[in-house]
RNA sequence: GCCCCCAUCGUCCAGCGGCCUAGGACGUCGGCCUUUCAAGCCGGUAACACGGGUUCGAAUCCCGUUGGGGGCGCCA
């Protein structure tokens, strides 16, 4: 039997952090596996949703380097693998159930609805409802016959129960006292989550159903409708949700929770999908830092943990910087330039481009994120030098720090133009006046580069040039005064 | 209110009855390196929620309590 699983998002929001991870995990263990991935879109809720996050939500699988099998846009036999196109046959599903009994059309009102729930609340029941308002068969097809269409619910089997072995939590329990008769197509002739989400995956025969652990409760209603349809049913597996950092549900004011923020603020998606999969999962042999093909050969729904887990980006910083550093780097100093490039609005010349790629490994080691890597470099392509105040009143105001720049000026014009020549140059300077390293250097720094932090500085000097390099200095003696 | 799930350092994960004086990672603190900032290296800090059992032996099994999360819609 051929594994298939299927990640089934409504496009009424971005993908998130949640969403991303399911997805993961879904495409995990079917890599693994060696199965299939369905992608299919559960936008049966017209009313929210909306191209732009369903392109979203593609986009951001893919920038993930999550692909699919069959599902939206690779097509597949299953047609277009949107619900909002398929609801003439979760209709029909609906009415074989009213058939065969499984299912009735309902009279109640939501007076009537609201009256059981304020009665198990007296009594202290579960507040389900059991179906004593339905239609008998003539009444309910007068009704229709006026243009009246009552709701069809699942007539759930009481008493009763359904267990199922979670293939992460173990076996579940629900006593059917607890499952009410739940809709399964309302009066306007829509289908409700249960049925479409259910009948799909009986007719996309998928084998594991993956997903969040917010629809645990509602297993015993799907595994209802797939015995009513007679199919064989999935594996389910249910993954604990992600927490912000007070331990509540993660949401929107925990900061970015959106895959499309993380690409934007300047990581990358391996790093992204490592740390997603370490969160709720370890490969094992306290290892974090695993490449994707490790993960997909190690993978284990069962190895999933139970527990909901914080989502707490600072990890996720430090292995961003321990991806960037993996990168190689031709490909970083491409990456670098492209960045630069649009920082600067304008291309680079051939020059400049060199002189980035010689400098792009002394970023590269100190990156944690790509967003902040064009501001190091941008010294390097600038006319006019923009001081940070606060490093220049550290440094600018030493004694030290006069001297050293007059003397860097003259020690520069004889240098040779290589690391170790200005080096050289620069250190005996430095030693002839009798000025420490750390006193001496950093304001050449800020001179060179507008602030106390920079890449090392010698390298940056080689790579401005000598004859800017020279102007620097000579306009920073001069803001002195 | 009812149902379900969960419970190890601040955070993530390891531990699946003896190997635990509980391990790794991030963070944090201290040190080394050093021209800044990082990176790197070394070291420290810090947890089995509580109470009962079971067992020769429990972080590991069972029950209860407490705490957290989820669900209880003609939303998904």
């Amino acid at each position: 039997m051929t594994f298939r699983v299927r990640f089934a998002p409504s496009p009424t929001g971005f993908l998130h952090v949640g969403g991303g991870r399911t997805a993961l995990y879904n495409w995990l263990f079917v890599r693994h596996h060696g199965g299939e991935f369905i992608l299919r879109s559960d936008d049966t809720d017209s009313e929210r949703s909306t191209d732009e996050f369903r392109a979203d939500i593609l986009d951001s699988l893919r920038w993930l380097g999550i692909d699919w099998d069959e599902g939206i846009e690779v097509g597949g036999p299953h047609g277009t693998y949107r619900q909002s196109d398929r609801f003439g046959r979760y209709r029909e599903v609906a009415e074989a159930f009213v058939g065969s009994g499984a299912a009735y059309y309902d009279g109640a009102t939501s007076d009537d609805l609201k009256q059981i729930r304020d009665e198990a609340a007296a009594s202290g029941t579960s507040p389900v409802y059991d179906g004593r308002h339905r239609l008998a068969i003539e009444e309910a097809k007068k009704q229709i016959a006026e243009g009246e269409t009552p709701p069809i619910r699942f007539a759930v089997p009481r008493p009763g129960e359904t267990r199922f072995d979670d293939a992460v939590r173990g076996e579940v329990v629900f006593g059917h006292s607890n499952v009410d008769d739940f809709v399964i197509l309302r009066s306007d002739g829509s289908p409700t989550y249960h049925l479409a989400s259910t009948v799909d995956d009986v007719d996309y025969a998928i084998t594991h159903v993956v997903r969040g652990e917010d629809i645990l409760s509602s297993t015993p209603k799907h595994i209802l409708i797939t015995q009513a349809m007679g199919a064989e049913q999935p594996i389910y597996a249910h993954l604990s949700l992600l927490n912000g950092p007070d331990g509540k549900k993660l949401s929107k004011r925990h900061g970015d929770t959106a895959i499309r923020a993380y690409r934007e603020s300047g990581f990358l998606p391996t790093a992204v999908v490592n740390f997603l999969a370490i969160l709720g999962w370890s490969p094992g042999d306290d290892e974090e830092v695993v490449p994707r093909s490790e993960m997909v050969k190690r993978f284990d729904l069962g190895a999933v943990s139970k527990n909901p887990a914080v989502f707490d980006t600072t990890k996720l910083e430090w292995m961003n910087g321990v991806y960037i550093r993996q990168m190689s780097p031709e490909t970083f100093a491409a990456d670098l330039g492209d960045l630069v490039a649009t920082d600067l609005g304008r291309d680079l010349s051939p020059a400049e481009t060199q002189s980035l790629v010689d400098l792009a490994p002394l970023v590269q080691e100190r990156a944690k994120l790509l967003t902040e890597v064009a501001p190091q470099v941008r010294f390097l392509f600038v006319d006019e030098l923009e001081y940070d105040e606060t490093s220049w009143g550290k440094v600018m105001t030493t004694p030290e720090a006069q001297v050293s720049l007059q003397g860097a000026a003259t020690a520069m014009e004889a240098a040779e133009w290589t690391h170790d020549g200005v080096e050289t140059a620069l250190r005996a300077m430095l030693e002839q006046h009798e000025i420490s390293a750390r006193k001496g250097l950093q304001p050449l720094r800020v001179a060179l580069t507008g602030s106390s932090v920079s890449p090392p500085l010698f390298e940056s000097i080689v790579a401005v040039g000598r004859e800017s390099t020279l102007a620097r200095f000579e306009a920073a003696l001069r803001r002195i005064g």
